[in-house]
DNA sequence: TCAATACATTTTCTCGAGATTTTTTCAGAA
DNA sequence: TTCTGAAAAAATCTCGAGAAAATGTATTGA
């Protein structure tokens, strides 16, 4: 797709290497849990796992430093990133923050093609939550994907590759606490029309109506997360 | 210092890895320009350089990748991140983005502690400014150090981690970007008089006036580099 | 002269084993 | 019983060599 990599992450597309390979598995798990949070990720046993040498493995734990899903301390190996209401909190106004002023530019700096791909990538959503409606529940991780091509697509005019960069970081964390938190619940609120509202206000360039349904929707994932048992947090998440 | 090392970059105290100081010398030498805009980073010279082993440099280029100082492309090695005039724009436009609402949220949250650091922090910039107008150019290393961390402290009591370590990001880009361009130049603005102009306003708890000031001290810096000769870029900076 | 293919060189990527460091275990003393 | 400290175990960090890929060069044919 985009070959200036300056701001991609590393193997955005198709993985060419063994790194960039047991690097896209291990976020997946990641993201989806199967490493719970606050985990030690010892190298001599997930290089079995995932079938590469200790020293692909180490470099595969460097780079997902840089999404801040593991930490690594010293001397003293990796870690998954742990979890806590307070930094849910903040990655969820920090991506208000963001989304919503790529949003404000992508409306002003849009042209036709932008919209030709934003309609379409609504269109995929609501399909995948017409689905979701029938309780088809096979298909949440399609509606996942399309969720996040919607965003995406959403802010795809934002001129600014750095907000684009820090939302994309943003996204795929808060992503993983929903996954960890609301997987397996039927989703409550009417999410598909909150995603009509910003697709036909961000459509008809109203800016501040767009970020204004925008803003709420982001921030009401917030409160479904507040809502969650008080010891969720402390026990690292819902285990599979 | 701090212990919970979610959000810091990896080796941001002291180095205990040899995979860590490696990663510092080569950050410095970016930043500093010593690597060209670009630049090619072969393992097989730079191990000897960096006196460590192919391994080594190799996750301490990776550690790179996470500051956007260096891009790895797939299977075809590393190299600097290059320099435009459009991505500096972006870079300074975002900081301001984020480095205003920190700061507004700093204003609103700081408590004692942080006025006292603030003024130290503003102190001993004040003195290496003082310095650099009597032109003892020896400093530009330490005014450098001292600017950084006044900007830290001014949103140092800003809650969120993820504004703190984006704006740390921004700001080491920006900062190899001046060190490139305007390194040797005697600084033309009156910056003193700008700095003390933001300390003021924020100890006067006057954050629209402070976010107002730190926005046009930030966006100054962009006309700057503006005024640099056309082909600047194009040739990749300016090298030692 | 130019283009295309094949070869040779360079560079990157990958792996396993040795050296350090951290963590755990366990015996002995207070 | 509880604490201390040393030894054992486990894990991490580091390195150099071999395999895979990419780049550069030369040769061949039109």
């Amino acid at each position: 797709m985009n070959d200036t990599a300056t701001l991609t992450t590393p193997a955005a597309a198709e993985p060419k290497t063994l790194v960039e390979a047991a690097y896209n598995r291990l976020r997946r798990d990641i993201i989806e849990g199967v490493h719970a949070p606050g985990e030690k990720l010892r190298v001599e046993h997930l290089k079995d796992q995932y079938e590469v040498g200790a020293g692909t493995l180490r470099e595969a734990l460097l780079l997902l430093v840089t999404d801040a899903l593991v930490v690594s301390q010293g001397q003293r190996g990796f870690r998954v990133a742990p979890i806590s209401l307070a930094d849910f909190e903040d990655i969820t106004r920090t991506r208000v923050l963001l989304e919503t002023e790529a949003l404000r530019q992508s409306i002003t700096r849009g042209d036709e093609a932008w919209e030709a791909d934003l309609v379409a990538s609504f269109h995929r959503l609501s399909r995948a939550e017409q689905k979701l409606a029938e309780h088809d529940v096979s298909t949440t991780e399609e509606w996942e994907m399309r969720n996040r091509a919607f965003h995406e697509a959403l802010i795809a005019a934002c001129p600014s590759r750095w907000i684009r960069h820090f939302q994309h970081i943003l996204y795929q964390q808060s992503e993983r606490y929903r996954r960890i938190s609301l997987f397996r619940q039927p989703i409550p609120r009417d999410i598909h029309a909150e995603h009509q509202a910003i697709f036909e206000s961000t459509l008809a360039h109203d800016a501040t109506r767009a970020t204004s349904i925008l803003s709420e929707h982001i921030l009401r994932t917030l409160d479904a997360v507040k809502r969650m048992p008080p010891d969720f947090f402390t026990k690292g998440g819902t285990p599979r």
